[in-house]
DNA sequence: GCCGTTTTCGGCCCGACTGTTTTCAGTCG
């Protein structure tokens, strides 16, 4: 049993109790309840099969004998006997961008539709434009919305979306009547995927600004087009939506539209106990109460202090405890880009990277560093060129060499030797102490048999983390966003077990990883781990990986204190146990 | 189904757009 089970079972009963046209309010709890069991920061499964869920907010009574039925016997009669009611296809049909739980429960009762395919035949054939409630116009945005989910990802890195989005923002401030503009939604909060993204902008002139938008030349197509609203396709098949209002509304709009949607009933809940209904525009009087007027806020930081909050960051709204924080002044400082003075954890022509050891050394002194990490790969990864003993001997010798350049140019940066060790099958090391005695630090990473079995993994995580010589542990899950999933592995005992020994994990930054996931560095801080930033670069503008890490980062609640590279060069010396070269 | 500075019942966030309808239900975010 797995927390992602536990989860997808209550996703799951939610839509079959909306199919059901059960009360909204249930069906959001269960939903709430997911979402909880999701983010909890610790061992929600043990927890749920020792029936020890009292007091989590979010999970009821009900709830609680639910998940616990669930994580001891691995299924839940309610469940099975919700589930007999519908056709399994249904499920599919909510991924139709169009189709809600109403109407799906119509096709399925007055023509039976229960897949996707059966959907489209209906859809040809005019059945489903006959329909009461259906039309003509409805079965073509179908139809449509079918071919759109065949060719297109649901969800995007946030990598991949960076360029797009950042041209059309710098396009949009460029239009003489923007006062404002913004991105929101999910990519504000820096989440690691994205389903769409939510540009905001303030004008008086919103028809010319909404006609802008939807003619700009990555459109590809439009989905829906208003005076205050629009949605677009881009070629690769992103969704990008536009919002426009005026600018006394922009704060509140700019707090509605970046969400989280939980973050955003609970922002709701709080302003209702103070007297206010807050909506996407401003925050008024509650109806019925003598609250006075609220003042046009100018940002969001004058919103949220008007609720009696401190600001809060929008990588932290996801309502995992961020609205209470803020109302105790109990938030973190986050990390800032500016606060790093070195990384770990980059390549080089030696192994599978594309810049010499001195190109990566400049371009990391560009970026303001005073320290970099090398840690190719070992012998045993030879599908990326791993080094073996010589090799990594002679990349050592060669790293002293710079060094001494560096110092007698009285230039203040240092390269540090180290190396990515593959963790092998039985947790045992690629190289022997002698050698790893000789670097200056050690990243050790799994990269071959990632399917064993959960107990397996973790115990070859933990024998490798507790080896003496090993400095930090390189992307823990190995997964790959939307490519790969994470090895199965017991988190919060690996966590336990570099709390123990005092080992770091790695936050790597590679879009593509973005792991140890943000949704567990709350806890893993809590237990006393320490973070290293690494941006895994394969070459020199892979150093701009920092900036996801950071903001990945800050998705976790680090602060400059839980990450080791803020740490200047004399103190990573003496961190690292290493004479200083000056 | 959850929750409590409206506290064990009665609330629970709110508005835009679309399509099929003549005043609104459904969906989405």
């Amino acid at each position: 049993m797995t927390r992602e089970t536990l989860a997808e079972t209550l996703e799951d009963i939610a839509l079959l109790l909306e199919l059901k046209g059960e009360n909204p309010f249930k069906i959001r709890a269960y939903r709430m309840g997911a979402e909880t069991v999701m983010q909890f920061p610790g061992d929600i499964v043990t927890r749920a099969r020792e029936d020890d869920l009292k007091g989590i907010k979010g999970i009821g009574d009900a709830l609680q004998q639910k998940l616990h039925e669930l994580a001891t016997t691995g299924k839940l009669e309610f469940y099975e006997k919700l589930r007999a009611e519908f056709p399994t296809g249904l499920f599919e049909l909510f991924r139709i961008q169009g189709l809600g739980p109403k109407k799906i429960k119509a096709l399925y009762d007055s023509l039976g539709v229960d897949s996707l395919a059966r959907l489209k035949d209906l859809c040809h054939s005019g059945e489903v434009a006959a329909l009461a409630g259906f039309g003509k116009k409805t079965a073509e945005k179908i139809l449509e919305a079918i071919a759109f989910r065949e060719f297109n990802a649901e969800r995007f890195r946030l990598g991949d979306v960076v360029a797009p989005v950042e041209e059309i923002l710098t396009s949009l401030k460029e239009h003489p009547d923007c006062l404002r503009a913004e991105v929101a939604g999910s990519y504000r909060r820096a989440k690691e995927t994205v389903h769409d993204v939510d540009f905001l902008v303030a004008t008086g002139n919103a028809v010319e600004i909404i006609e802008y938008f939807v003619s700009h030349s990555r459109v590809t197509s439009v989905i829906a087009k208003g005076p205050t609203k629009a949605s677009v396709y881009l070629a690769d098949g992103l969704q990008c939506d536009l919002r426009a209002v005026s600018n006394a509304e922009f704060a509140c709009a700019l707090a509605y539209f970046t969400g989280s949607k939980e973050h955003n009933v609970a922002m709701r809940g709080l302003a209702l106990s103070r007297g206010y209904t807050l909506n996407e525009y401003r925050l008024a009087p509650r109806e019925g109460s003598d609250s006075p007027e609220a003042p046009v806020f100018e940002s969001e930081a004058q919103l949220h202090r008007f609720l009696g909050l401190d600001y809060i960051a929008p990588e932290l709204r996801e309502n995992t405890g961020e609205v209470e924080a803020a109302a105790e002044g109990a938030l973190p400082r986050l990390i800032e880009l500016e606060n790093l003075r070195g990384t770990f954890h980059n390549h080089t022509v030696a192994s599978d990277g594309r810049n010499t050891l001195g190109e990566m050394a400049a371009a990391a002194m560009e970026h303001g560093l005073q320290y970099l990490g090398i840690a190719d790969h070992s012998k045993s990864s030879f599908q990326a060129n791993g080094l073996d003993e010589k090799r990594l001997r002679e990349q050592i010798a060669e790293i002293r060499e710079l060094n001494r350049g560096y110092q007698s140019e009285g230039t203040k940066f240092r390269l540090f030797a180290g190396s990515e060790v593959d963790i092998l099958k039985d947790g045992s090391l690629d190289f022997d102490d002698e050698l790893l005695g000789e670097l200056d630090y050690v990243v050790a990473s799994v990269h071959n048999a990632m399917t064993m079995p959960e107990a397996e993994m973790t115990a070859r995580l933990i024998k490798a983390v507790t080896h003496p010589k090993v400095t930090m542990l390189g992307h823990l899950t190995g997964r790959l966003l939307l490519e790969r999933d994470p090895y199965a592995v017991d988190l919060p005992a690996v966590i336990e077990a570099c709390a123990e020994s005092g080992t770091v994990i790695e936050l790597n930054c590679n879009p593509w990883r973005l792991d140890m996931d943000w949704r567990w560095w709350k806890y893993a801080v809590e237990r006393g781990v320490k973070c290293a930033i690494n941006p895994d670069a394969h070459r020199t503008t892979q150093l701009d990986y920092l900036w996801f890490g950071v903001r990945l980062a800050r998705k976790g609640w680090l602060t400059r204190a839980d990450v080791i590279n803020t740490l200047d060069l004399a103190a990573m010396e003496e961190y690292l146990n290493l004479e200083p070269i000056r």
